[in-house]
DNA sequence: CTGAATTTTCATAAAATACTGAAAATTCAA
DNA sequence: TTGAATTTTCAGTATTTTATGAAAATTCAG
């Protein structure tokens, strides 16, 4: 591995990160030079690059496509395939997002509806399905927000993180305004 | 494995999610059966009900100790250890982003820092650097947002998972009500 | 203390996953 | 078409992770 240093320290910090995230050395690696590098990457660069076999490669890239984390390039003139992340890190954490809920959650969410459709025959499954709901309906409204967050554009977004729990006081101001509008029956708002 | 019919399922399935979640069988198993389970369990009846060796068992309730997911319980005139899962699915949540934070997230964040310190001394380190950046901010964002509204308590963070996007709106409202009540000099409200 | 009950550790067996080189498949310019 | 360039697949090997039983350590009643 030649690397810029920099470059080389963030590229084997997400190898290394990556066995806690659940994706391998590899595709960690690879993810990361994409992501700073400032040009697209054909296959045999990226094994130059991180001295993996041009194999290995390929069923790295073939990972991060099928989770939509890199983009397809070509160059004219040159037959070979190059790779990029998207420029955009709210675009990323987007996809991430879906990608994760669509294979950590839903599977479950669907297992959760099926065995609430159940009518536990055992004391022990009546309380264990009371259980399960208790945890589908705590997954739903987490994945219905994330649905209503995906929609938003990236501005907005950061600005609902940054409010974050002062979400809670402007919840209370609107009802006391909404309280005031009625008793002064007022319209100039409308 | 011996459970009833909707507790089997349940726990199956997390034994299978379980490598999709970064945790193994066994883990997911054993937490599945005390999430479920209406009165607290003891090593030995985890083992009996999962069909595992006891030293798995074992394992796997020092991993899901040093996550913080099971509580330890003393029955009277009982010497062995009993676990069981927090009531509040919340709670268990606050705790799952809690901890995943401190292993998935912060680890990344302070490299990222000490990265942004360094001044790159080749011109792909500098890109490299920018991407370091823009990454950081967001992931920082995100983290501030989390420590925000772990602060919360359910019955509020509920209402704000419901409100979701519309949170945008209310943003808007209140900028239009700040205008009008200026111009009306209205002290009514405060 | 002693020793039975209980839990933990650890070496190693078993299973799953990652990585490689070679070969097969695909793509496209000529 | 052909064949060189490029990508993908895959069987086999290496590595890592998981699970076990036996042994060690701990705990506590008597």
């Amino acid at each position: 591995m030649n690397l810029p240093p920099l470059t080389q320290r963030f590229v084997l910090h997400f190898g290394e990160m990556g066995s806690r995230w659940g994706i391998n050395r590899t595709v960690g690696q690879i993810y990361a030079l994409l992501f700073v590098s400032a040009k697209p990457l054909n296959a045999d660069e990226i094994a130059e690059g991180l001295a993996f076999s041009r194999s290995n490669v390929s069923m790295g890239l073939k990972e991060l496509s099928s989770w939509n984390l890199v983009r397809l390039h070509h160059l004219p003139n040159d037959r070979r395939e190059y790779f990029e992340t998207p420029e955009d890190v709210w675009a990323i954490f987007r996809t991430l997002a879906a990608e994760r809920r669509k294979r950590e959650i839903d599977p479950t969410l669907s297992m959760l509806r099926d065995a609430l459709m159940e009518r536990p025959a055992l004391a022990e499954d009546i309380h264990a399905q009371s259980r399960m709901k208790e945890m589908h309906d705590l997954i739903e409204l987490g994945t219905s927000w994330l649905d209503d967050i995906q929609k938003m554009d990236s501005a907005s977004l950061a600005s609902l993180l940054k409010m974050g729990s002062q979400v809670k006081k402007l919840l209370e101001v609107k009802e006391r305004v909404k309280k005031v509008f009625k008793t002064q029956k007022s319209e100039d708002i409308a």
